[in-house]
DNA sequence: GCGCTGTGTCCGGCTGGCTGCTGATTCTGG
DNA sequence: CCAGAATCAGCAGCCAGCCGGACACAGCGC
C-alpha cells in the first residue's frame, strides 16, 4: 500500500532546501509551522474535503502539521463500522506514531481531510534529526503534543457523560472551541458536520443525534442551516447538563 | 493552594546535582527515567494509596514521570461527581500542561495515587532549558508524550462503544495491556479497582458494572477474588464485543 | 431527469440507570 | 488485636432513554 498518495495535490515542497534545523535558528522561527517547514524532505499538501491522508496498514514514516483546516481520525472495523478517534483542529500535530521507536510500524488509524485541508508533511527521521540540531525545535514540537493530550482528554470528558442529551451538549462546546468562529449572534461552526458524522464521534446514532438536536433547536440554544451549526450562547448551553 | 505537597514523603532529590542535561549526555542516557533524574531541581518521591498528588487548582509548574504503580487522573464536578480521564501507567509522563506556555496556568484535573507510587517531579523550567542544553531529551520526552497520546485514544475507543458490555470488555482489555502480569492462568490486574472505580471510568454505574462483571464470571471468562481480576484468555474475551 | 445523501418522524423492545436493601469485606482507632 | 465504621458487592424491581428498523421527503450533484 502506497495509499499516502491518494487523493494528494502536490503544491511543492520548501523552495530553497535550508539545511536542517538551521534555518529555525537562523530566523528565530518561534511557530511549529516555522519548524517545519525548514526540515529537509518536508512537503507542502492540499488535500480536498472527503480524502484520504493516511489508511490504516500504510506505513508510519512521516509527521504531519494540520496547517488549515479540519482533519479526523478514526478507526475501522471489520463491521464496516467507523468511529471518529479524533477532529483535529488547526495546528495540531498527528501522525506521530512514527516518532516512537526506531522500528517500522503501520498505520491503525483512518485519517481523512474533513475540509479542504493544507497540511506540512516530513519525514520522521528529518524530525528526529532537527531536534538534535537545534533544540528549539524539540520544545515546541513538545508543546505541540501537550496540547493535542489536553485536546483528547477534553474529548473523554465528553464520553464519559451517561445520558447523551449531555454528551452532545459538550461535544457542541468542545467544537465551539476547536472550530468556531464568533459572528454577531453567536459562536457558527462550519465543519459541514452531518448527524451520522456526530453520531460516530460521540457513540451513538444518527436518529437520536437528530432528535437531540432538534430539542436544542427548539429550546432556541442553537441553530442549524445547512450543516453550519450555530450556537447563540455557550454558557447557556452549558447549563443544559442534566 | 500548596497542594502539591500533601501526602507526601520525601526520599530526597539526585544525589549529586548534576549540571542540568549534561549527565544526561555524558552517560549516554537512553531512558526518560535517567534524562528525568538528571535535571537540576528534580525530586524523586513516594505517594501512599488514595493520597493526592495534585488537586485542580494548584498551580501547574512541574512535570512527572510515574516510575512505579498507577496514578488516576480525574475530574471533579461540582456535584461531587468524579469522572477518570486516564489511569496512567508505569513510565507515563504527566502534568505537561505546565510545559504549554510561559504563562502561569493552574491544574484541572485531580491526580491521586491509585497504587503507592514512586515519582520523579521537575519543574517545567529544569526541563525546558534541558531541551535547549541537550537535544537528546527532547526526544526522549516526544517518545513520552506520544505514547500518552496513544494510550488515551484507545480510552476513547474503548468509550465510543455503545453498548455497556462492550465497553468493559474493552476497558479490561486496556488494563490487561496496561497493568496486567501474565500468570499461569491468564493475566491478572493487580489494581484492587472497585466496582464504582470502573464505573467511573467507562461512564457507567456501580450496580451496572456488578452486573456485567458477574456475567462474564459465570461466563468463565474471568476471575474476580478480592479485586484482583484475572483474565484468563484475553483472546476470547475480545470475542465479547457484540 | 435520476440517484444519493442527509433530515425528520414513528414505534416496539430492551438495555441500562435509579432506588432501596442486605450481607460481606476492609479500614481505622483504640 | 478487636470492635465499630465505612466501603464494597450482589440482588430486585421500575421506568426512561435510546437503539434498531422502516419510511417519507428534501436538497444536491451528476
Amino acid at each position: 500500500m502506497v495509499g499516502a498518495m491518494r487523493g494528494f495535490s502536490r503544491t511543492g515542497g520548501p523552495s530553497t532546501p535550508a539545511p536542517v534545523g538551521l534555518a529555525a535558528a537562523a530566523n528565530g522561527a518561534s511557530t511549529l509551522l516555522d519548524v517545519m517547514r525548514g526540515l529537509s524532505g518536508c512537503v507542502i499538501e492540499t488535500v480536498e474535503r472527503g480524502k484520504t491522508i493516511f489508511f490504516p496498514g500504510d506505513p508510519a514514516e512521516r509527521v504531519y502539521l494540520l496547517r488549515r483546516g479540519a482533519v479526523r481520525l478514526s478507526r475501522v472495523y471489520e463491521s464496516g463500522e467507523e468511529i471518529t478517534v479524533a477532529l483535529l483542529r488547526e495546528n495540531s500535530l498527528f501522525g506521530v506514531l512514527s516518532l516512537l521507536t526506531g522500528q517500522r510500524s503501520d498505520r491503525f488509524y483512518h485519517a481523512v481531510a474533513f475540509t479542504r485541508v493544507e497540511l506540512v508533511a516530513a519525514p520522521a527521521g528529518s524530525v528526529r534529526r532537527a531536534i538534535e540540531q537545534d533544540s528549539s525545535v524539540g520544545l515546541l514540537l513538545l508543546q505541540g503534543l501537550s496540547s493535542r493530550i489536553l485536546q483528547t482528554e477534553t474529548m473523554i470528558e465528553t464520553l464519559t457523560h451517561r445520558d447523551m442529551s449531555s454528551r452532545l451538549v459538550s461535544f457542541l462546546l468542545v467544537l465551539c472551541r476547536d472550530f468556531g468562529v464568533p459572528g454577531n449572534d453567536g459562536i457558527t461552526i462550519d465543519l459541514r458536520l452531518s448527524h451520522q458524522a456526530i453520531a460516530e464521534a460521540i457513540g451513538s446514532t444518527r436518529v437520536t443525534i437528530t432528535r437531540l438536536l432538534g430539542d436544542l433547536r427548539q429550546a432556541g440554544l442553537v441553530q442549524i442551516d445547512r450543516k453550519k451549526i450555530t450556537v447563540f450562547d455557550p454558557v447557556a448551553l452549558a447549563k443544559r447538563f442534566s
